[in-house]
RNA sequence: GGGCGCGUAGCUCAGUUGGUUAGAGCACUACCUUGACAUGGUAGGGGUCACAGGUUCGAAUCCUGUCGCGCCCACCA
């Protein structure tokens, strides 16, 4: 019994039973049972990533949900996977390639050798993270594990699109769209992150050509620019129809500069007058603006910027081949020396940069797939009206928002690594075919190069996953979809969760899932998001083996609120390990009493054994209502303050008397009751913290052999007494009030003290004589003397009052009457100042008249109280 | 430019529908290796709840404004 180890060492436990409970199948959902649902999918992680501190939490909040929902008596599918992650795998692998020479170019090895390699690659790294999974704990459904590029999800993605294309929502088309010249792929809006730099504008001279065709000398129209390389693709310069400045210019031509092209003047509402010189410069191919404004002036398409960022032969000879942004210093410098630049400021403002490369993208135009939502009005709706709800309820404002503004997805990628469209194009006569099969007659026919987004195939997640297609209405599906919940990051709400909603309505019929909890962003110390890039985020495998997978979990939950960041402190998750290890030595205190057995007798429970068991079911109460409202951190703490507060704190010292004592039956009830609180906190923990949860349900004898993930989830016992709650509180703060007198002379934890107790009535004394064995313990006292009415304090004792009465520490020769006294008269000056606020509440009329009576009868009781503190610390120092 | 969130102890944060003396952890001070636990115990110090108005008998909490920080959305070159 004894040789239970005196620190909680995770490593012995966890992968122990981890091991066992795979082998016992315990995580494996059956869809024939007969218990309710309960699903989440998990939102899958890069194949070829690793752990973050963002997936612990998100997965720990998941494991949480499925852990409680199982001993909520629910059948509990939690299905995991990875996603392929197109742009970010294939970018890292043809990395590698050229690190190690293998190529210069993709094109080196060609599509099927590339995504040969990926594969490879895939087979190599991929499931890292599902195995660090396990390490957390996740009780994930693993026989069903996923990737988005299995055969079956596979086929699913390529049904969908077909079906889409179908029904005409997926088209086609040539587009001005965001282009990632590194990657060398579109990017959908979302990919196409706005960064605020510090940029210059630049104002050329253009010279204006008179209506007779030449360059009148002088006459100059001055455009502002941030990009001078695009002006080598110039084809008109803009004004707005009413300025009144340029209304006769409009229909003129100016000198184009450098390319010596001259090019028309036009009117166009899309320009502010008020901006810059009112004058804008028009590069249809290189600029969204300038595109819309060319097709409604039917402008050629002049392009002077390539696929790779590098500038064209049409950018003329001096610039070919140059990189833009070399080629943007090139321009300015020549127009300098043509005395054309006239000026150059600093200017602020916004450039959309690449989400996976980082670079500056490059709008362009190019032929691409698009798809318009389906079920756009549908899928505002479930929101709108909560049958789909979000926590925390404002990021249903983004959602709408956003829906309520899309444009069509532009779902081709050129990337070899994805699903590849599934269409063919007739060699000979052109014509356009879309299935999943592909034509009867392959060759013939040559298949879209393009892939699709990654996004358009992860959108199909909660079903797909589950086997829609091809084997329709999989008994999974059946009696696991729709989900219930959805575990995620606000940063992917457009991402996924929005197309998510769509995609279950179009395809299912239904919502994908009833709730979605978004997680808070981790970021470090100094506020910044956690990533790899900045090398700012701790392995959470380091943080398991130095703080246990149990106390990481619960240390995060500790201080992960509801839907705001959370700056992550490594000191914080000691937290979560020091809890631990308390709930392993309140358990070693109770192991070392015997082995479990009797149920609690009522009638022998003591007002202590009453208070804690009263403050259980709160605790039970509060735990079950915050994990209903998914407030996991305030779960947590609830647990912290009752395990640590109420049953380490005061009841174990408490309960000493009985267990060193000589009474078996009063034993013997002592340790039911902790049996009680014990049984009750491992359960209600065990989601937030498995692997020490469950060792110490078979450790305590709790477990008759099984495992403690169903067994039930705490209800109140209502085995205390609540009304004797305000009794106990009032006789610990007696207790501190004697404790306080020990330290502030300084005596040793270890040394006995004598106590005198002058209770405020006689009956309270009595009480008080009843619970001396748990007075004398909690106090360290050799003996208490409770003199009632007649206690007579000799000048200069150290003495306090509480609410039960006044305590006494007689000292022999040790005591300065002096410095007792001005301690009480510090007592008093802050009594003296607490009722005379209240004196001040009850003096206002209109608090006495418009407050409810409870709050000013309250507050009458108080002033009574006070004063008869008032009175009695007085009469010490007369 | 629009929207959202945040400003509470030295630090990181709780604080439900307004109502005792605003809480916790870490850090700090003092005493303590007492037979569950030093990853610990006991006691203690520390806050003008960003600021200014307003509503109310009563505001950290509700309203308005100001300042500061962060995030998201947006085709002013």
């Amino acid at each position: 019994m004894t040789d239970i180890p005196k620190a909680y060492e995770a490593k012995l436990v966890e992968d122990k039973w981890y091991q066992d409970w795979l082998a016992k199948g315990h995580f494996t959902a059956n869809p024939k049972s007969a218990k309710p649902a309960y699903c989440i999918v998990i939102p899958p992680p890069n194949v070829t990533g690793v752990l973050t501190m963002g997936h612990v939490l998100n997965n720990t909040l998941q494991d949480i949900l499925c852990r409680r929902k199982r001993m909520q008596g629910f059948e509990v599918l939690w299905l995991p996977g990875t996603d392929h992650a197109g742009i970010a795998t294939q970018t890292v692998v043809e990395r590698t390639l050229r690190k190690q020479g293998v190529i210069r170019h993709r094109n080196d090895l060609g599509r099927e050798k590339l995504v040969a390699k990926i594969w490879e690659w895939k087979e190599k790294h991929g499931g890292i993270i599902i195995q660090q999974l396990k390490k957390l704990g996740c009780s994930c459904d693993w026989s069903r594990e996923r990737f988005t590029m299995d055969e079956g999800y596979s086929k699913a993605v390529l049904h969908c699109f077909v079906d889409l294309y179908k029904k005409g929502l997926i088209y086609r088309g040539k587009r001005m769209v965001n282009w990632c010249p590194v990657s060398q792929t579109t990017l959908s809006d979302e990919e196409v992150i706005m960064k605020e730099v510090q940029g210059e504008l630049w104002h050329f001279k253009y010279p204006l050509v008179s209506e007779q065709g030449t360059v009148d000398s002088g006459q100059f129209l001055v455009v502002a620019t941030t990009r001078p390389e695009t002006m080598l693709g110039d084809e008109a310069v803009a004004v707005h129809p009413n300025d009144e400045r340029y209304k006769k210019l409009v229909g003129r031509k100016v000198l184009l500069p450098i390319q010596n092209k001259q090019i028309p003047i036009i009117a166009d509402a899309l320009v502010d007058p008020k901006f810059g010189t009112g004058c804008v410069k028009v590069t249809p191919a290189h600029d969204p603006a300038d595109y819309e404004m060319a097709q409604r002036h039917n402008l050629p398409l002049t392009v002077v910027i390539g696929p790779d960022g590098r500038m064209t032969e049409v950018a003329g000879e001096d610039f070919e081949e140059m990189d833009r942004l070399e080629c943007r210093e090139s321009v300015v410098e020549k127009l300098r020396l043509d005395g054309l630049l006239l000026k150059t400021e600093p200017y602020m403002h916004n450039v959309g940069y690449s989400e996976r490369a980082d670079v500056p993208i490059e709008p362009r135009v190019s032929e691409q797939w698009f798809l318009k939502y389906p079920q756009v009005e549908k899928s505002l709706a479930a929101v709108e009206q909560g049958d789909i709800k979000f926590y925390p309820e404002r990021w249903s404002k983004t959602y709408t928002h956003w829906l309520g503004n899309i444009r069509d997805w532009a779902i081709s990628r050129q990337l070899w690594w994805g699903h590849r469209i599934p269409v063919w194009y007739h060699k000979q006569t052109g014509e356009v075919h879309c299935s999943v099969a592909g034509p009867a007659d392959p060759q013939n026919w040559e298949q879209d190069s393009d892939v699709l987004d990654t996004w358009a195939s992860s959108w199909l997640w909660p079903f797909a996953t589950m086997g829609r297609w091809p084997e329709e209405e999989s008994a999974t599906l059946k009696k696991f979809y729709p989900t219930t919940d959805l575990v995620t990051g606000p940063d992917i709400i457009f991402f996924w969760v929005a197309r998510m909603i769509m995609a279950g309505y179009e395809f299912m019929g239904r919502k994908p899932f009833s709730n979605v909890y978004f997680t808070g962003i981790i970021r470090d110390a100094l506020g910044r998001k956690m990533s790899k890039s900045l090398g700012n985020s701790p392995d959470p495998l380091d943080l398991i083996a130095k703080y246990g997978a149990d106390g990481l979990r619960f240390g995060l939950m500790l201080i992960a609120p509801q839907g705001s960041d959370i700056l992550f402190a490594e000191e914080r998750m000691e937290v979560g390990r020091n809890f631990c290890n308390k709930l392993w030595n309140a358990a070693r205190l109770r192991q070392m009493q015997g082995v479990a057995g009797s149920e609690v007798k009522k009638e022998l429970l003591s007002p202590d054994d009453h208070h804690v068991l009263a403050k259980l079911d709160d605790c039970i109460r509060n735990v079950s209502a915050s994990l209903d409202g998914y407030k996991f951190n305030e779960a947590a703490q609830t647990l912290y303050g009752f395990f640590w507060g109420e049953y380490c704190d005061w009841y174990l010292e408490v309960s000493k008397a009985a267990l060193q004592g000589t009474d078996a039956a009063l034993k013997a009830n002592a340790c039911a009751v902790m049996d009680t609180v014990l049984s009750n906190v491992l359960r209600l923990l065990h989601p937030f913290a498995p692997f020490i949860t469950e060792e110490l349900w078979h450790g305590l004898g709790f477990a008759q052999n099984k495992t403690i993930q169903f067994a039930e989830w705490p209800k109140p016992t209502g085995l205390g007494d609540a009304s004797v709650v305000e009794w106990v509180s009032k006789k610990y703060a007696l207790v501190v009030a004697g404790r306080n007198l020990r330290a502030e002379k300084k005596i040793a934890p270890g040394k006995k003290a004598n106590f005198k107790v002058q209770a405020k009535t006689p009956d309270i004394a009595a009480r008080l004589q009843q619970e001396l064995p748990t007075l004398r313990i909690l106090l360290n006292a050799e003996q208490i003397e409770f003199d009632g009415a007649d206690c007579q304090s000799p000048s200069g004792t150290p003495a306090a009052v509480a609410e039960l009465g006044s305590i006494f520490m007689p000292l022999e020769g040790l005591v300065d009457p002096a410095a007792e006294r001005k301690r009480i008269e510090a007592q008093l000056v802050k009594l003296a100042k607490e009722i005379e606020a209240i004196d001040r509440k009850l003096a206002n009329q209109d608090f006495v008249t418009k407050a409810p009576p409870a709050v000013v009868a309250q507050q009458r009781t108080k002033r009574e109280e006070l004063q008869r503190q008032q009175a009695e610390l007085q009469k010490l120092i007369d």
